[in-house]
DNA sequence: CTGAAAGCGCTTACAG
DNA sequence: CTGAAAGCGCTTACAG
């Protein structure tokens, strides 16, 4: 049961003084060899580390940064918290976690606590509520407080602050063109949440890359009974020859209706999904993918919340950047 | 552009003690109702709120947790996570987040930062390494530093601290027991994460369940290629009448060969897995599954961890506690 | 080369 | 009822 040792305990059993000891410790050229040496001595046995909560308090910054996450159930944001997490250890900041649970009032309780000083940026994914209510208030109160803010993942807004997202809208139109050039004509779309921002920039990009077409086949509802019963209508009325699913749900529906109703896939059907890779290969067939790579959106809005706070980039404006995504060719768009 | 005000700006403009500002902040009784409304409206007015980390150094306590993560990209993890928040939110607390990535010497720098004071408590899932080279010694550290620790779902060790977790073995005997009280004989396991502790658990408490049994029928294999053997011989050759899959992988596999293979589910055999309830739901058939409550285990190790930082149990001797499973029924077990 | 002093922003026992 | 003082554990400009 050691207690922590503080500097003053050590300067008292050196017989010198609490500065000096500091400086020792610090390296300072104005300490003797000597000296350093027994201070340094002694640290190490007693094995002293300095009080983070004073030399925080010294310094005004907390070597800690917020990120606000919607939804930890989600895997993308699991991700993306794992490679923030592996930046914020190297930049030796430690990371505190809120989860807004996509609600905006728990959004605004966060962000109005941040600015009594818990850390020195803040790094968020806006709620779903936030982004349908276009309440962005609260963004600006940590603005105002000079709290450097990092938006991720979510970022189709006009916000001033740095931005690093997925270009969810030419990923999709990507997808879709890729269809075509095989020659298929009849291209569909599943999706759960087109109601979202998310959801809405990935139906913009099918119908950008259609656009040539009379007809878009878009099967649409965030109810399982109304979404089921209109991919039915995708598969056996309309007979589409491709079928892009913007969501897990969408995917596994069309999986379960496709077999359900004796159509194959692929010899029937091609089949994109926007889901995991993980669970792609693992389905039967094992469907093509859209990989994201929501680590490497995590490690980048880390980089830009660092410059940001070392006042590397004072006054220039907010800077926008896109992380790639890469479509995975499985067996469910096999030729 | 705000800047943060301090206590001694407020005593300025009011022309009062540093000391008077604070105690009327705090509703002293030493306080006249005249001079403590005229701070609390001066405060209001320009948004005062303490600097935390300044009541923390004056407080000795950082209002902080600690929370490793073995592997966030687990959803189970990142389930815990979730119920560690909410509880973490209501009792006033920051969840500091460290990841281990499955590490010992990454889990092992983790606590040997936090001995340094950045936290009030730890709540700690072991890496796998940890538990297979069985070295606490960095545990151990923390408690010699006076820093509360809980154990969460990674629980089968001998160790002085709280401890929450789930019952693996009970659950997994109990599916067995059910199955074979439904008249069935030949039951198998599939798993690919036999070679760690909760794989071990889970296969240990199938083998209770069928004690009587001569024989036992496990395909296991971190390889998929070799599980894919293994499973298919199950199938085939010992032609179970029942698969319990201990892992999403295994479950998947399962899935596929039997339909490659031409096996109905249910008709020809029946399939529990132990995966998440959403995805359990979306297969075709969908699988009936044990449903573990992480949340639940996230929350009562806050619980636990609040506890032993107010002293409330002192001295008292390590709690265990286990949350339990429940089975829950889809098509996959249908008789 | 060493140390006393001031200060980061707060709280609280004590004096008046 | 109010305020001066000490102190939480550190850092650093300044004096000697």
């Amino acid at each position: 049961m050691k207690n922590k040792i503080t500097l003053k305990e050590l300067a008292k059993l050196l017989n010198v003084s609490v500065s000096t000891v500091s400086k020792a410790l610090h390296d300072s050229s104005e300490i003797s060899p000597k000296t350093a040496e027994r201070v340094k001595e002694l640290a190490k046995l007693h094995n002293y580390r300095p009080n983070p909560i004073a030399v925080n308090l010294k310094s005004s910054k907390s070597g800690t940064i917020g990120v606000i996450i919607p939804n930890i159930a989600n895997s993308f944001f699991a991700s993306v918290l794992w490679g923030i997490e592996a930046k914020a250890q190297k930049a030796g900041l430690q990371v505190i976690t809120y989860i807004s649970d996509e609600s905006l009032e728990r959004e605004q309780q966060i962000t109005d606590m941040l600015t009594s000083g818990f850390v020195d940026g803040v790094l968020i994914a806006v709620s779903e509520e936030t982004n349908h209510k276009k309440q962005y208030d609260h963004l600006f109160g940590l603005i105002d407080y000079n709290i450097p803010v990092v938006l991720y993942d979510r970022v189709s807004f006009d916000f001033p602050a740095d931005k690093i997202g997925i270009d969810d809208e030419q990923t999709f139109e990507d997808a879709t063109n890729l269809l075509q050039a095989k020659g298929l004509k009849k291209i569909g779309v599943a999706i759960s949440i087109h109601h979202l921002g998310v959801g809405k920039l990935r139906i913009k990009g099918y119908r950008n890359a259609l656009a040539s077409m009379d007809d878009f086949y878009i099967a649409n509802s965030s109810k399982p009974e109304t979404l089921k019963t209109k991919i039915k209508k995708l598969l056996l009325e309309d007979k589409v020859e491709a079928i892009l699913c913007a969501d897990f749900e969408s995917t596994m529906l069309v999986y379960r209706l496709a077999y359900e109703n004796g159509i194959r896939i692929p010899e029937d059907i091609k089949v994109i999904g926007f889901i995991q890779g993980g669970v792609a290969k693992l389905l039967t067939p094992s469907i093509s993918y859209v990989e994201q790579f929501p680590e490497q959106i995590g490690e980048e809005a880390v980089d830009l919340l660092v410059d940001r706070i070392e006042k590397k980039l004072t006054d220039e404006k907010p800077i926008n950047k896109t992380v790639f995504t890469k479509l995975m060719h499985l067996e469910s768009t096999v030729f």
